[in-house]
DNA sequence: TTGTACGCGTTATCAA
DNA sequence: TTGATAACGCGTACAA
């Protein structure tokens, strides 16, 4: 492959424009070309506009790559959310890439498939890659979070969302779950329901903890004595729901309503009710967490938490594009804390509106 | 921030350990450790060893930005989609990511939301990011394909997968669509249905097309004139579905069976009959495409065509990696055809399993 | 306001 | 088998 000399002519296939051809043709040096395109304060007016024109003529693409290894910093984010599928991370997801592209950042995404070792492997991927700042919400079975020391040294800047460590100083975005399971839970007592049972998810995860603590205060608020019996642990899957319900049927005294901390657990228990010829809402009210698209499919449509998934996404990158400007402040903790939403739909019912 | 010196010193904070440091360290050139570190032959096995000790000891990471800028390749691929919710497309994802990773490349992933101008400007983010190659969804409006000239232009493979350019000799991985159709037309005939009809998506889309062709071809096979009154055209959304078999269901003679080239309009169609009283599928049979989650929550659930997504996004990073080792076939075209898989649900069965 | 010179970390070429 | 050297494209002290 002929280079090009170094008079005046072009690249003439499709090889890309540099700073150093438009020099060329302009008769001026690369500093010039360079500030003009940055906007830089010491350039003639004149000079800059002609280096614009000639650039845009020329169809000029900045090399990212050069720059990033010149100044040690990549325009991209990089993400790691334990899977994809369904709407809370994929809307998540799609906020992040909004908010970044905005700003310029292009996004890396990677899938932990829940599992701490993809997760680990994604983290290294993704330093490799020279990215500016990382996003990230923990697999499930993470408690250990060794990994993520090597991102600190490194000083990477770091921002959890939604699934944050438990007792670790962080930058973080989240949920208020507590404030989610607490107004779930209200409403089925607003509807007149008397023993409000809770499918809950794995208690080490503080997002499942919130659930759980929001559940138990508007039970005490409101006067009522919590019962053990009607709190079930479970993953969050739809077999998991279903066995909870199960569970939760075969009890003396069987739940009148049920709060599951995830929309899949609470459509699993939906088809045990069914199955077992519970009416719903009438003989035992539901409602659920994540606002899944398909709790527009059941029936009844299920009630559940909206989440606000893409300003979760957004704000994380904003915080991250602040900590990445300012990798000073990196060290001091920031949280920001989003309201939760409760969607009443015909699962939780009771009224004259209901099922 | 005092660098270090020219002796034999190293990096005491968080700064990456860089070739040069190693070369000092063991009192050879960088050159020599390059060549330890990619395997390449002409090398001694005793330095290699003493290289690779080192390297692991002071935990080296290579930098890729600048392995890009000196190769003027980078290790990323860029991949645009309509969208990411659904199961499909989240799954072609997965698959994609699964297989770039496996070949020691990382995925950026762009939406364009179905619009065609956000879809070119992903297209510059992407070449601006420096991809090693472009694997494209094309959003629905696209007919105009002058961004994709650029991208040849410059030489960066391009694989389509699914949605690809209708009349353009492109590299494309895509589902065999006139079988998917012909398959579920054959099966609603097999269960003794008499009139089935079609709601279809928009013309210009080849797989729409294809799904439209296969449909047509199972009539004909089965010696049964096509009525046009029976084919509506539709976008694909599930509010478009509603509107397709309300149209049907006003024909003097309605049809007896759905064939739905997308399973949102499908689910449109089933609320539709429901809330006319149809029995499904004891009056109108159904049967989808794309084997969406919520085929298995609807009542009946849904029969509907596999795409095999994974596989297909395993497939387009084959052929691109292909392609970015072997530049030189990248004018050949290639075309990859997957099989689809019909899923038979309660929705379309009218023998003794039926609802 | 403009230009010169150098370095970011890696790899390809050529010479020893 | 190893090393010296240059180059990839950009940005920035420093000098003019």
């Amino acid at each position: 492959m002929a280079r090009r000399g170094t008079s005046d002519d072009l690249p003439a296939n499709g090889a890309p424009v540099s700073m150093a051809d438009l020099a060329r043709e302009l008769g001026v040096s690369t500093t010039t070309i360079s500030r003009a395109l940055s906007d830089h304060h010491s350039i003639g007016p004149a000079t800059k506009q002609k280096v614009l024109k000639l650039a845009k003529k020329l169809n000029y693409q900045p090399n990212h790559l050069a720059a990033a290894l010149r100044r040690g910093q990549s325009r991209l984010l990089g993400v790691v959310v334990p899977y994809i599928e369904g709407r809370f991370f994929a809307s998540v997801v799609h906020g992040i890439e909004q908010a970044a592209t905005k700003a310029g950042y292009s996004v890396i995404i990677c899938q932990s498939s829940e599992d701490v070792v993809q997760e680990r492997r994604n983290i290294d991927t993704l330093l490799g890659a020279q990215v500016a700042g990382l996003l990230v919400s923990l697999a499930r079975g993470t408690h250990d979070f060794r990994h993520f020391d090597k991102v600190r040294k490194r000083g990477t800047p770091l921002v959890f969302f939604d699934r944050t460590p438990a007792a670790e100083a962080v930058n973080a975005v989240v949920l208020n779950d507590r404030a989610g399971g607490y107004i779930s839970t209200q409403h089925l007592l607003a509807q007149g329901c008397q023993r409000v049972a809770h499918i809950a998810g794995p208690p080490h995860m503080t997002i499942y903890q919130g659930r759980r603590q929001g559940y138990l205060d508007a039970l005490a608020d409101a006067g009522r004595p919590a019962d053990a019996a009607l709190v079930v642990d479970a993953d969050m899957t739809q077999e998991d729901g279903e066995r909870a319900m199960r569970a939760l049927l075969a009890l003396p005294a069987p739940p009148d309503a049920v709060f599951a901390a995830g929309d899949s657990a609470l459509l699993g228990a939906l088809q045990v009710l069914k199955a077992a010829g519970r009416r719903v809402p009438a003989d035992v009210a539901l409602a659920g967490f994540s606002n899944e698209g398909f709790t527009l499919i059941t029936e009844p449509r299920l009630t559940s938490v909206d989440q606000h998934c893409e300003e979760m996404g957004q704000a994380a990158v904003r915080m991250l594009l602040e900590l990445v400007a300012d990798p000073g402040r990196a060290s001091a903790q920031r949280q920001v804390v989003l309201q939760p939403e409760l969607m009443v739909r015909e699962s939780s019912l009771r009224g004259p509106a209901g099922a």
